[in-house]
DNA sequence: AATGAATGAGTGTTCATTCAT
DNA sequence: TATGAATGAACACTCATTCAT
């Protein structure tokens, strides 16, 4: 395509102003392109949306890898979640179309996970293997529910107490102080 | 207005078959009414939302209060949250929403919180008190939480492991198993 | 419908200009009425065509009935195969629609077959009783044929020799002529 | 154009599949070449109906030629329609296009009659002549009526009686089973 | 000559919401 | 109060057609 990256920019910025469902016509006006080349390039809406955030997604992936090799598991588990957390955060109605059943979503999820699991995996792999993190969870779970509790909570969320994000890491992570008193 | 309850019964209906989206006429059809007498009564479609759950909130409230009375503060909490995990799961599309973010159901949370907030923190803050429950969370929060992660997770999400709510609730709650070696 | 009138005026205009497969929009647009409205009334394109017609078409099966009863069964089904005609021949596009296969007008052959095709049963069965008309042809069949040699034929149609209904006709019809040399 | 045959070849199997209406992007498609190369050695979609049709349309009008020889006119004719209803029975929405009024398909009635009419005339003009078909009639009337009852009736229509095209040739042709008491 | 990316008009269809009766 | 007809904005999606390379 010779827009390509007119396309991904314009849609990226109406993602971030109108949500992940903004009109294809919004997007293909702003990259000043007609919406015949996305839907060329994007037969589905969900490809245009993995495109858009994949650099993000794969620095993300990155970040996990990165993480893993400098890092403890369960340190590296903590310091990724917060990079999930930024990553979905930030994009408007992703986590709803991820979750959403609409069938213009429906590859979305296996896509997401397809790219971040792995990675993944790894840590929780190897925090099993030291006895840091519980065993029998698998990354695919984990990253789904991470990505359900970065949204906002209530209003007053930012208020006080510690993140459930937080709070779902410890049910995870054998903390040493809760096994030598 | 003459048919209240025909209402609330066709909309639930139509909520359990079609999602809490589903089309105004829908549901007035189901009723045997205009959908004019839906909007006099309720404006926004969370009010109908509201109302239509209001009597299994309710039950639901109250299944707080009766797990509070008979089980110590952890013991209630974990319960309680199968309780919530029902509800939600039972309402199509009601978790979603409840995060949506679209101005037709901006009042959800809100009133969804109203309903179920104050009962549940009572078990928290019994639990901050014994030390059964780490303190510092509020209600509001954890509902919030617990309703993000009762929708399905990946389709093998049933295949093993322990569910994320049972995750976030070890990381809430101090088990004597872990302090007693 | 408050506008019933508006719009099937509109309709019958737009059909006759653009032919029955003109835009909603347009109908809607000369009926001075949202596209909604016509929706709301007229679910399937193929309603909103047989309402515009019925009309026409019910004068056109009354006329099967007037003829049956004036004139013996060959003649009534000669001179009424000429109203058929007629009334094809107005309808742009009516023609193939009837023929076609699109979704959208799929109802379509069985409204119109079933308001004209009871009437000219009658005559086939009067003529084959009589021994004036061949046996063993059911109306809708006929019908269907002579609907499609309705159409205008090749541009210079006109020009000379029997019509091909006439020559179908021929063909159906025992003639006095043939067996009296 | 290079690739003449592979054009032709994938159009005839997408008018098989989709019609004669097929989009213009599957056919190059399946021909491995581009769009444009189509439209530039068939500017009218017209155009490559009846390049693509051609051989076989020869093929009928050549039959009407061998069976004019072999046969008296009235039973030629006879077996030639047969002939055309084969042909026009197996190219999907070819009948509809050649009556449609469609722009995209005006010039396609010419064409095709220009390649079948002069071969029947002198089957008619021959029966004509003869005395065992009706004269007067034009050979592109009576093609063009043939085309238009070739296709299906409706769905019973196989059940009984005898199909329109032959009570059409029976009111053509004068038989001598009429003539001779 | 051939390619195929790009264009964007065009259409069906759905629904929230209003308001005359 | 209740009704439900009417409105019309909104969107996805398809393709014929053009034209720079």
């Amino acid at each position: 395509m010779r827009n390509t990256e007119a396309v991904l920019e314009a849609a990226k910025k109406a993602f971030a102003e109108l949500g992940v469902d903004a009109p294809m016509r919004d997007i293909a006006a702003r990259a000043g392109v007609g919406v015949g080349t996305i839907y060329r390039n994007y037969p589905q809406r969900s490809d245009l949306i993995i495109a858009v955030f994949r650099r993000e997604l794969d620095t993300t992936a990155e970040e996990a890898e990165r993480l893993a090799a400098e890092y403890p598991p369960a340190e590296a588990l903590r310091l990724w979640s917060e990079s999930l957390a930024r990553f979905v955060a930030t994009k408007r109605g992703f986590a709803s179309a991820l979750h959403s059943g609409d069938p213009a979503y429906q590859p979305l999820p296996a896509q997401f996970l397809g790219i971040l699991a792995p990675k993944v995996q790894s840590i929780l792999d190897a925090g099993a293997a030291d006895g840091t993190i519980r065993g029998g969870v698998s990354a695919e779970h984990l990253i789904h529910a991470l990505s359900r509790l970065a949204d906002d909570g209530p209003d007053d969320a930012a208020a006080a107490g510690p993140s459930m994000t937080d709070v779902l890491l410890d049910g995870l992570i054998v903390s040493p102080r809760s096994i030598e008193p």
